[in-house]
DNA sequence: CGCGACCTTGAGTAGGCTCAATGCCGGTGG
DNA sequence: CCACCGGCATTGAGCCTACTCAAGGTCGCG
């Protein structure tokens, strides 16, 4: 699943870049509308969402979608496949922020602001759909449902950030990691389709991306995850786990988290 | 100007109950608006942004704005004064995800969610101007421009949340304390009267606001702050402080903190 | 077969924590 | 007028969580 994990540079293609306006799955028949976390679009909005869409990009494991300092002329929504937002200190060091979901909308804080301030990296092969910048303000202009919909999203990313900022500030490190272990099966599932039990979560993170997420040294995870594992309550294996005592877990974690929220899906 | 720290009930009195237009600061005459961070409105988006101001609230320093798991009909900017945003873990610990400076839209998570999952605690006596939640409607409804500004203030509140997250996550006590009081003091002078120079940072907090911004102890955050006191980086006094030596104190956080956004003022 | 990415484990260290006590100051009530 | 109290800052001592350094193991791939 997870090719290149090195950094490397950006390596990305259009897929219709004869055709801006044809592409692989039109937004009417894309299939994460039909999840049930996503409100239903009215026709009319579907018809306009519809044609902000110019295209798909794909882009494989390990290459970054933005880069820090940067500015974007895209808005991404994440069709399939994962992705994290991160930053770096001057030295190397690196702070996970949070994690890219399929129906997450990327990129706006590089359209709205006039440069990025974090970085974004494919955590497996990707497939976005492509909004151009200018989509937005006419998105702005003509529906005022479609606008609130924007800021609902940007309020929900910085309740997932205050969660983190929480986490990471004042949990210990086993806390931690059940909280956040927690947190990406429950986004994990709202994804899957609804007849599968629970089971593994395929997600490719290595234990230096969990490491990163949480602020703790690679080892330091290491050995916190080998406690959970070791206690039987998730398992590990290949960059995927498996949440076998979800209660312990979430006593560990110290919070359930909630439920998840209904969304709009641009 | 600090008067009880404890947390106390929510004690805070409209000061025009009987009359909803009434106010004490006509938007026109706003003297936050003179200030050259806060980008310039057109007459019609500002008596627009006047008709959505029902009145003014005055709190008390300690007390809190919102509390966690509550939901909320209001909006408001910060007129005048200092508030933070944080969070609880069950057990008590606490961490504070930000601070809300005159010009800061607060509430906005609540009124765009059903619920907070934050609570707001005043600094210092704090007057706020009030919106009605139905109001942000009529903004998205009425007015492009504007609701594009709500959503690039969400976007800029998430952009210092991130900051934060690498801090906590990734730097070490000296750099966090480093980084935090440079943050404050850039904020503060933004909004200080052009012509002062450079000296003392008012803002009421204590030694333990720090240290739940920065996810460390009490102790060590003294220790941490007498070390920068010590060397003559800053000077530290009955809950305000001074930067003396800010290219140093840039040094040790690592990072210079990048230019103020010019923003809108709602 | 060798290499690179990832996971694991051991050993020693240190940065930051807890517990505890003290000092300072302003406000309040006897 | 003074004693007392509460909130805040400060300092010492000892401990422990999490870090660093260092090896070694496994697996997949060219």
């Amino acid at each position: 699943m997870q090719r290149a994990a090195s950094t490397e540079a950006i390596n990305a293609s259009m897929v219709n870049p004869k055709d801006g306006t044809a592409r692989q799955v039109p937004c009417e028949r894309c299939p994460l509308r039909k999840l049930k976390i996503f409100r239903p679009f009215t026709p009319e909005e579907l018809a306009f969402v519809s044609t902000l869409k110019t295209g798909e990009l794909r882009v494989e494991a390990g290459s970054m979608l933005f880069l820090e300092g940067t500015s974007s002329a895209h808005l991404y929504t994440v069709l399939s496949g994962w992705a994290f937002r991160y930053k770096f200190l001057p030295d190397g060091r690196r702070q996970i922020l949070n994690y890219c979901f399929p129906g997450d909308f990327i990129g706006l804080q590089g359209s709205v602001m006039n440069e990025m301030q974090h970085s974004i990296e494919a955590l497996s092969d990707i497939v976005l759909c492509v909004f151009q910048r200018e989509g937005l303000w006419r998105l702005f202009e003509t529906h005022a449902g479609l606008s609130f919909d924007v800021t609902w999203l940007a309020a929900r990313s910085e309740q997932i950030l205050d969660q983190q900022l929480l986490s990471v500030g004042r949990r210990s490190a086993l806390e931690r990691c059940a909280h956040l272990l927690l947190v990406l099966a429950q986004r994990f599932e709202e994804l899957a389709p609804p007849t599968r039990t629970p089971g593994k979560i395929r997600i490719p993170v290595t234990q230096q991306h969990v490491a990163d997420t949480l602020g703790l040294s690679l080892v330091h995870t290491n050995r916190t995850l080998a406690w959970l594992m070791r206690e039987r309550v998730v398992r590990w294996k290949e960059q995927e786990f498996e949440i076998l005592n979800r209660k312990r877990l979430a006593e560990l974690a110290g919070d359930e988290g909630g439920e998840p929220a209904v969304r709009p899906l641009l």
